[in-house]
Parts: structure tokens; C-alpha cells; sequence
DNA sequence: TCTTGGCACTCAGTGTGAACGAGTGCCAAT
DNA sequence: ATTGGCACTCGTTCACACTGAGTGCCAAGA
């Protein structure tokens, strides 16, 4: 049986444990809490928590600590979000207010989002696969070289260079603008690619090797999601105040350097809602120390990308919930914004 | 008197507390070196090179360790620069030929620095100072917002959205853009900025207002040197295998995050030689235990930006200097290609 | 039946002291 | 100038006893 107040040890064990970091015995607890009960009955309360899987004692004569199966328990029932402060609120909409393109709203959501939570921020560059193409603009540098920009309706911008094998003239080029245009614009990009095979019955015979060479550049541009798979990292030296070392950081700053083991991390919270993964619930078994907060994030429940928090098992959730889902929330709106 | 044998005597301290990360006596260094001589003789030698202040001695009981003076005479004097393999110079030259742009090359190379050296690797993003304007393109995707396309001569395209008050047509937009390249094609990008502001003047008086627009987030965008202050950084993971996590590493941790520190740590460097800066050498007092090896880069000896690696002063220094020479030469001769 | 005070027990952490040994400095001999 | 020998230093390691936070259990009380 876990009844009410058994709940509220869980509860200030966590808390407690999260804030000194260190095993947390039934006489402080009831000394930090007001728990209204003698040390004896919380005793009683944590032997029933300890059989049920939810707390842990390192050894016989310290106190206890969290397991796994705690925090989530803490997390699912207990956490109630910590509302951000008036003050955190201006200072996310103020930065991010003032970026200029989609890449500036990451690294500064990202670099907010460490400093709010002290923990190792994670944000995953918005994807490419939803957005229409907005327009194609080709500038001939020579008249063997051509620039060929792509417009998203993202706000992205990709740009590749041609080589030509002849020189092309700039109303040749201008028809071929007009039908990459004519072929591409709305479309979402994975349909442009695939219509662009055939650009070059599109216009007249003696332009088909340009708008060949343009075609192929551009369907490499669109079909290439490396973005998809960029992430923007920071605050890694919040895990400075992390002590065990060997256990909890070195494997998280190692998985930090690989944007793959990111991009897992990230990638299964799909959702609106925020999602955590809390220790040997994680796929990897070197991060049975680490936690995830993360949340999807893009306009009206449109998956662009998603980011998020990773520390220590040992972390504030509430906090960390409270501001992943705040961040998420504004970015949401500036790239809803920019995106009219 | 620093003669040759004490010179030797220092280089194998060197190399050997740098391989085993503990002070080192007299008698390894006579075994895993074939210095020709005994014991006595090499701690003669050492109670000399302690004198002089190039190595020093952690306790009575203790082997010596070499000062940042030591380490300097190393550099100096000492080091002949490990040659890469055969191996690593294909790496370099396979994995940097396939970078699709600016960006790309910058993010490729700052981790395969990282992880020829095992070190933390840092790369600074090209100048667009010495850069000239290639071209300017405005595409109106509505007809009160057109994006502005800044393409420069090192590759890079910068793009900026611009709200106009009245509809504007293509035949104006079209003046306008022939106006804009007109003044700033072929231009350093300063002057560029300067002259726009001409621009008004420049076009018909019913252009002028949507001209002045254009003109102001060009000049914006040109003076915008956000990406002279950007760095690329990898390789924080292998900081892990070093001990003495207070001192070393947690400063270090600090200091990436901040990107004006990194600059600082790289800016110095502007000549074509490899600089070391060692211990407290640098401008960081913090930083007293951390080494930085670094070089400029860019096309015949002109200046685009600066990259190297930090690491303890306990560094492989040989082999981070030819990793850094060796990545600087490609991504130089990468850069200068795409210029052409 | 739940709560509480009391009490014996456990065991990680700490401190002390002795033994150990890597490494040195010095000196006399070569 | 180099070398072998030797006494000395001092950090490291180990054993051992001590301390005290924290527990589990039990009997009494609500």
C-alpha cells in the first residue's frame, strides 16, 4: 500500500535528495518538512517505499535515495510544474524576440534554455520534410556559374553552386527560373524533388542540360535533411557541479559529442506534451545515470523538431519540465510568426 | 648552463609525464630512454634544470614535473613536429573534399581536429571583413515582402526579410535589384555598406521608399559580423580522460561555453606560424593550467580566421601542432578552391 | 490498527600510527 | 665530469579503533 502520506515522503526524499545530493534520513526529513509525524513513523513509511522499488539504501546505516522507479513516480504523480518566474518569462521573450533567422532562434533557445534549467540544453534544428519550397532563385556568377537558392517557407535558406559545361545567357536562365519556379513553388519539398526529374522536358531542347544540371543540384538540396540531423548544444559546464564523474558525466559529455546519440535521445517525444525519460529507461545503457526532458515544438502541434534537457537522474524535473515546455512554447510562436 | 644532455634530460621528462601523467625519476627516465648514462648523473642534471626553473619537484619524495617555463624551452627548442601519417593525411583530404559549403568545412574540420589530437578542438568561423559582394538578389514572394539574398565571394549567402509598406512590382523590384548590384557587385563588403546608403537616390523617386528598405537590411546584414565572433567547438568529451577535474577541467568546460573567451584564446594568433600558448602565458588566470595551440587560416596568407586546440598544459605538443598546421593548410586551400 | 519513544545494532567515514618505498641529495671514488 | 653507495625525506598505504548518523524492531500508547 502507498498511501497519501507515503506519497509525501517520496516526495520530500526527492527533494531533499535533489537539493544536497546526498542520502536523506528520517530525522532531517521530518525537520525540513513538516510532515506533522515522528521519525519512527516515516521510518515505518520509507521500509514500505524501499519494498516497493521506490527508494534505495546505498548501505545499512545511511539513508535513502531515489531509485528509477521513485523519480518516476515523483514525476507522474507528484511533480506539479514549477510556474516560471515573471522575470524568466520577460528574459525568454526578450531574447528570442530578437532573433533574426531560424538558426539564431536555436542557438538562443538553446543557450536559454541551460542557463534556465543549470542543466545541458539540447535543442534539434527544426525539420526540413514539412516545408513547401517557397521560391528558387538562380543568379549566374559567370556564365559558367550558377548560384541556385532555395526558399523555404520555413524562412531556411539553402544554397548550392553549378558548374555549367557551356555558357548559358541570362534569358535562358530566366526560363529556366520561370519553370523550376512554375514546377516547385508550394510544393512540399519531398514532392518538389520528385517532380523535378522532369524539369528538362519542361523547357526547350537546347536548355535541358542546364535545367538538368539545376534540377539534380537542387533534388540533392531538398532530399538533403542533414539540418534534420543538426542539434545545438550547450551548457555542458553545468555538469561541473555533477560529482561522480565516471558514472554520470564523462558518459553524458561523450554522448554529447555524438549528435546520432542526440538525436535518439530527442527524437521519441513526438508529442505536445512533455516527455521524460529518467535513467535505465533510456535506450542507452552507458546513461542509466542521466535523465531527458524533452518536448516536441513547431506551430499548431506541427512536429518541427524537438528539444529538451539531459543531466543527472539526480535533477530538479519540476524546474526542468516547466521550462522545456516554455521554451518550446516560444519558439513554437516565433517560427509560427516568422512563417506567415 | 642548459647544455645539450640536460636539454635531452628535459625533453624526456617531458614526453614521459605527458604519456604517463605522474612525475617521473631518475631512474625511468635512464630505462625508457637509452640516455647513455646513469641515474646520478640525470638527477645532477635535474637538481640544475630545477635551479633554472624548468621543472620542479611536487614533493621531497617525489619525481619532477616540467614548469610552463620547461614546457616553453620544450616547444622552442625541443619539439620537431610529428609528421602525419599517411592514414591521418587521407582522412584530412577525404573527409574535407566532401564538405558541401562554409559551414560544413568549418564543422568538419573542428572535429576532425578533435579527434586527430584527442583534444578539444575550436575553430573560428571565416571573417566576411576582406569578403566582396558577388551578388544581390530580391525575390518578392508576396508583394509587400521580399527576401533579400546577399551572397558573398567566400560563399556564404546571408538572407533577410523585408516588410514594405506599399505592394511593389517586379519591373521596380527588378530596378531596384539592378541598382543594388550596380553599386555593391565586386565591392569589400564595408564599402559596400557605406555606399548603399546612396541607394535612393540612386533609383527612380517612386522606388525610393521600397529602395531605402532594402538598403537598410543590407547594410545590417553586411556590417552583421555575428559570424566573426562565431567558433565551432568539439571534442569537450575527451577532457574526460584527464584527471584533476577542478583545476584543469572545469575551468576549461567554463570557458567553451563562453564563445568571447574562445575568440580571445584564438584571436592572437594571426601570423601563418603555429602559436603556443602555454599555462599562464595566456590572458586567463583561470586558465592557468590549460595550453592553446593555434593558427591562422585562410587563402595566401590572408587572414579568415584562426583555429587550433586547448587542452591541458600537459598536452602532446608535437602532435597538436602538426594536426593544427596540417588542418589549417587544407581548409585554406578548401576555401581558396571555392573562391575561384 | 496506526503511531511513537526507546534502544540495540550496523557500518561508512574519520583519524592515528606504523611500515613501506620511490625518489632524492650528497659524497667519495673513478 | 661521471658513477655507485647510502642515508634521508615524505607521500602513500594499510590496519585498527572510534564515532555517529541512521536504521529496524519492540513494546507502550492513542
Amino acid at each position: 500500500m502507498v498511501d497519501d502520506r507515503k506519497l509525501d515522503v517520496l516526495r520530500a526524499i526527492v527533494e531533499d535528495y535533489v537539493a544536497t545530493e546526498e542520502p536523506v534520513g528520517s530525522k532531517a526529513l521530518v525537520e525540513r518538512h513538516g510532515l506533522g509525524v515522528s521519525p519512527a513513523t516515516v521510518r515505518n513509511d520509507m521500509a514500505v517505499l524501499e519494498e516497493e522499488g521506490y527508494i534505495h539504501q546505498p548501505h545499512t546505516s545511511a539513508g535513502r535515495i531515489p531509485t528509477d522507479k521513485g523519480y518516476r513516480l515523483f514525476v507522474d504523480k507528484l511533480a506539479t510544474l514549477k510556474p516560471m518566474s515573471a522575470a524568466e518569462r520577460r528574459a525568454i521573450a526578450t531574447l528570442l524576440d530578437g532573433a533574426v533567422d531560424v538558426d539564431d532562434v536555436v542557438q538562443k533557445s538553446v543557450r536559454l534554455l541551460s542557463q534556465l534549467t543549470h542543466q545541458v540544453a539540447i535543442v534539434q534544428y527544426p525539420t526540413l520534410s514539412h516545408s513547401t519550397v517557397r521560391h528558387v532563385e538562380l543568379v549566374a556568377l559567370t556564365p559558367t556559374r550558377v548560384m541556385v537558392i532555395l526558399i523555404l517557407s520555413s524562412g531556411r535558406v539553402e544554397q548550392r553552386l553549378v558548374e555549367l559545361d557551356e555558357p548559358i545567357t541570362d534569358t535562358d536562365l530566366a526560363e529556366i527560373r520561370a519553370a523550376v519556379n512554375q514546377a516547385s513553388a508550394g510544393v512540399q519539398i519531398a514532392a518538389a524533388a520528385a517532380g523535378l526529374v522532369d524539369l528538362p522536358d519542361a523547357v526547350r531542347p537546347e536548355q535541358a542540360a542546364p535545367a538538368r544540371a539545376v534540377a539534380s543540384v537542387l533534388t540533392e538540396a531538398m532530399s538533403d535533411h542533414r539540418s534534420d540531423e543538426r542539434v545545438a548544444v550547450s551548457g555542458t559546464a553545468n555538469l561541473a557541479r555533477y560529482g561522480d564523474f565516471d558514472t554520470a558525466v564523462r558518459p553524458l559529455l561523450e554522448a554529447l559529442e555524438e549528435h546520432v546519440v542526440l538525436l535518439k535521445l530527442l527524437g521519441e517525444s513526438g508529442s505536445d506534451a512533455v516527455t521524460v525519460r529518467i535513467g535505465h529507461e533510456g535506450p542507452y545503457s552507458e546513461l542509466a545515470a542521466t535523465s531527458v526532458v524533452t518536448t516536441g515544438y513547431g506551430p499548431q502541434q506541427f512536429h518541427l523538431g524537438s528539444l529538451g534537457v539531459v543531466g543527472p537522474t539526480r535533477m530538479d524535473y519540476p524546474g526542468s519540465m516547466a521550462a522545456v515546455r516554455a521554451v518550446a512554447r516560444y519558439v513554437s510562436r516565433i517560427l509560427d510568426e516568422g512563417n506567415q
